[in-house]
DNA sequence: TACCAACCTTGACCCAGATCAATTCCTCGC
DNA sequence: GCGAGGAATTGATCTGGGTCAAGGTTGGTA
């Protein structure tokens, strides 16, 4: 590993995936163009439509993969079936646990999604050979843990009311940034998973939603389709300093 | 940064740190001895007081620490005071926002704690020359990730005495190893420390650790002194499957 | 050995959010 | 356009845990 040399990154190779067609998120941004043309040898492109769940709670996980579009959502099951979602991932964010043979969590599309798989393996030997990758996966991983945190803040302490606007506010900030406008967008979650990554019931989500509405903060149409007028108020309900 | 030529690992020198003359964890043991020597140049013992608070929400840090001794908080407040524990560090965790410039949360010592702290730079300038180091501190990060969102579902989804239950599993499997039987321990927090990590009042905190002793799961002597004749009976309270 | 202050427990009551039960609303196939 | 079936809303009622209010313990101080 110190003898490797590593190829000069070279302005002339597009620094994308070969097999996904699309420039990847954080992953690639790391690799040389010639990492990144091995990297796409082993890699293919999968769609996964909305409500598949493609990595299981407890399942061995043997390849990691970018967002390139669509939401994912990371649960936890009781055995009982009490269910939460303990994250969502956004394109282009890089999904895998490096380190973790085993996933502790189940691993869904929320909407239809396409991602890109390489082999666990291709990655590890590149993060060995390539310490700019392992930085790069390392502040991801800091980054979610941040958010976690948070979001343990919004789960263990606030209202409903708080935790509904919480959310909107995630999805705001999270949104297809395509659009331009963060204030108008597509919740990528039913009314049971945003109960599920609440912590709250999917009566009590819609109870509060309705209330946001008749209070002029938020605008629903057709389930899905919100508009904020003004993001600042959404901000304020949601207890956000 | 590819031309650093590292110093090998001798095993003649001792890979302790010298100014905390004791052994740290994780963190040094990818270093090489010379390093090590080198970083305790710039390292310094250090002794908070349980209810201490040593990093506050939001204000920048310039070092790093090891934990050598005792429980570290670290908590989220809101801006009316609700607060929560986001994290609870054990000697010998690492602490530090590596790529953070500021914190967005606070550390407070919950009993009295000793750590070895280390300028900032110091451990970036070692990271960047160590992939070692670097791989230490990402696989840290991760577990503290998979840590959180275990935690989510038990924020989000556990009724109080689950909570409870699932808190006392927590403290019986970190606490301190050198009384060698994990059914007997001291509770690092107070109740209401505990009510803040559990997202619950300190009354139900109470109430569910009366019920808990009245079942006969635990016995309590002195508010802080826990035994747990059957663990997995703990566990099974807790919802742990 | 007595006092004080902080911490913990217990009781009575209340309310936010859960549960149970209908409707009503979208979406999609035909 | 029509109907079917899942998804969302709304209403009525219940309850787990919060709130308010006393006491009880414990440990430190003199």
């Amino acid at each position: 590993m110190d003898t490797l040399t590593r190829a000069p990154r070279s302005p002339d190779l597009p620094t994308v995936c070969r097999s996904c067609e699309a420039r990847h998120g954080g992953v690639c941004s790391a690799l040389t163009a010639a990492q990144l043309m091995e990297l796409s040898k082993h890699s293919s492109r999968r769609t996964i439509y909305a409500g598949n769940e493609f990595i299981g709670q407890g399942e061995s996980v043997s390849s990691y993969s970018n967002i390139l579009k669509g939401v994912v959502k990371l649960s936890k099951v009781m055995a009982d079936g009490r269910q939460q979602i303990v994250g969502l991932q956004f394109a282009p964010d890089f999904m895998g646990r490096p380190f973790f043979e085993q996933s502790r969590m189940a691993a869904e599309a929320a909407t239809d999604t396409e991602i890109c798989v390489f082999p666990r393996r291709a990655i590890e030997r590149l993060m060995a050979e390539t310490p700019e990758l392992e930085h790069l996966l390392h502040s991801q991983a800091l980054e979610e843990l941040e958010d976690a945190r948070d979001w343990m803040l919004t789960l263990g302490r606030k209202t409903a009311q708080e935790k509904v606007a919480s959310f909107l506010s995630l999805i705001a900030s999270h949104g297809d940034p395509e659009a331009g406008d963060r204030s108008v967008f597509e919740l990528p979650l039913s009314r049971a998973d945003i109960a599920d990554f609440l912590g709250l019931t999917i009566e009590t989500v819609s109870r509060q939603m309705t209330k946001l509405r008749k209070e002029g903060i938020i605008q629903i149409e057709n389930n899905r389709h919100v508009t904020v007028p003004d993001l600042a108020r959404l901000a304020a309900a949601a207890g956000n300093d």
